[in-house]
DNA sequence: CTATCTTTGTGCACGCGTTCACAAAGGCAT
DNA sequence: ATGCCTTTGTGAACGCGTGCACAAAGATAG
């Protein structure tokens, strides 16, 4: 999932573009640029919803809030369409971004390509690991935590990408905002709190996960469900007698596991 | 963002439980998954939804579609309702999954501890690549694409991890629905098609990066903005005389440049 | 210039999700 | 036992997003 919309509930629909409009227009441009490689001049709304996976309906919607490009009888000049969203998207312009937390997800991310493909620049790399300062990681020196203030304003980075354990994610965060990020990509899970005017987008592949599962174990005809066992389960919530719990969990459970990178 | 609910429009819902909701439960269950570490006993709905980041009528009405648990005048008892979460998602029960792809991003997800925190187990690391056929990854041998078919029938895998490369996902998807896998997560840019009843996730980093683009741009003041040269911009779409176009675009264009590892 | 055909742009209705606000329920003190 | 106080569970209203279906617009052919 991603959130990013939670908080700021009137500011959003800055200039009429549906939140849901926005979170479509990218898989748009992914579509208009792969026609516009093969040199296809023009596309119907028909055609360009299939390849984007969404109904023809709903992109003639999306469009129409952009403007009234597009030609009846006809269709969308690729290359006028690729360039307009890429305008209404903000990629025309460079967005330096830094990536805090070089662990594995984080040295993924810096080696992901779609990053730089679409105006998105990583600026630097830092980690609060003195032993990774100053080695190569995708052709960028790692930088130490120390550096994250000056980084940031010498660098005039707004966007940044937290990949830390979760534990230090709210903190990173803070500092992040103080020194002037004002979007922040976070892949740790943990609910960040930020002050307004801040934009949160959470990846949380674990979370992506469970819902897989749940539609999984519904498919599964819902056979292995009746795994009651002869406790109060039915209605009665476990009362007085069975909330006496002597300070239990710490390692104990029944899915007794330990998270090896992020705690989830 | 991600998807999963896009096709089967009536399907979803099953025995009541709002999509929207089932989204939310993984983030009610860390939460109460904190707690239970440090021994709360109870939670109110608005300490929770406070710890969640959500709404507090928003989460009891959540908790309403899974039964009347949670005591009134008092609150939710931790552990059972730990236990009753856990129950609706299907993690009472071990989840095999098979990562397919190998790369930076597979790597990092095979070492990703949040997978197994959550009754989620590798059963297999899947790449194309022969070279890398029997080389450990976060403990376990990469097999080759070859073995992808026995892997998943003899383990019982239902739920697959796509990591590829774009060119490679939808061969990769076709096969891991052939040979049995219902679930999808996808981290390749690309749309996939599946045939009813397969269930796919996406997550998609640079998607997630231009969102908060927009959003960045229009926090700028959307001062650059009036960025329109001589040209038709206004309304009148590029036609006949415009769209006259020379076969362009194959290493072209305003943001010339080519993806690293994934196109997007 | 007129007719026909294609495709856009959108008014409208419907359904899901969110939020408010409050009655019902239960604990707890007296 | 009675009354007060806290918190749940939910009815109802509202707003957003989706999809249908069609009129308007323009291209194209004759």
């Amino acid at each position: 999932m991603a959130t990013g919309r939670n908080h700021r509930p009137a500011t959003s629909r800055s200039r009429g573009i549906p939140e849901a409009t926005v979170a479509r227009l990218p898989l748009y441009l992914r579509a208009l640029t792969a026609l516009s490689e093969r040199s296809v001049p023009t596309v119907s709304s028909e055609e360009l919803a299939a390849a984007a996976g969404v109904n023809s309906a709903k992109l003639r919607k999306d469009f129409s809030y952009l403007g009234s490009y597009g030609t009846r009888g006809v269709g969308y000049d690729v290359e006028y369409l690729v360039y307009q969203i890429s305008r209404e998207l903000g990629l025309t312009q460079d967005w330096p971004v830094v990536i805090v937390g070089i662990g594995n997800l984080g040295a993924a991310l810096a080696n992901y390509g779609g990053f730089a493909s679409r105006g998105f620049r990583v600026a630097a790399l830092i980690d609060a690991d003195p032993s990774l300062a100053g080695k190569p990681v995708a052709g960028i020196a790692v930088q130490h935590t120390d550096e994250l203030e000056t980084i940031i304003s010498e660098n005039g980075v707004s966007i940044g990408v937290i990949a830390t354990p979760a534990g230090a994610a709210q903190q990173v965060c803070d500092r992040l905002v103080a020194a002037g990020i004002t979007s922040i990509l976070n892949f740790a899970p943990t609910v960040l709190s930020v002050p307004e005017g801040v934009d949160v987008r959470k990846v949380d592949l674990s979370i992506e996960l469970q819902i897989l599962a749940f539609h999984e174990q519904r498919k599964a005809g819902e056979e292995p469900h009746g795994e009651d066992e002869g406790a109060a389960h039915p209605v009665a919530p476990p009362a007085a007698t069975v909330t006496k719990r002597p300070a239990k969990r710490p390692e104990s459970g029944p899915d007794g596991d330990v998270p090896a990178v992020m705690p989830a």
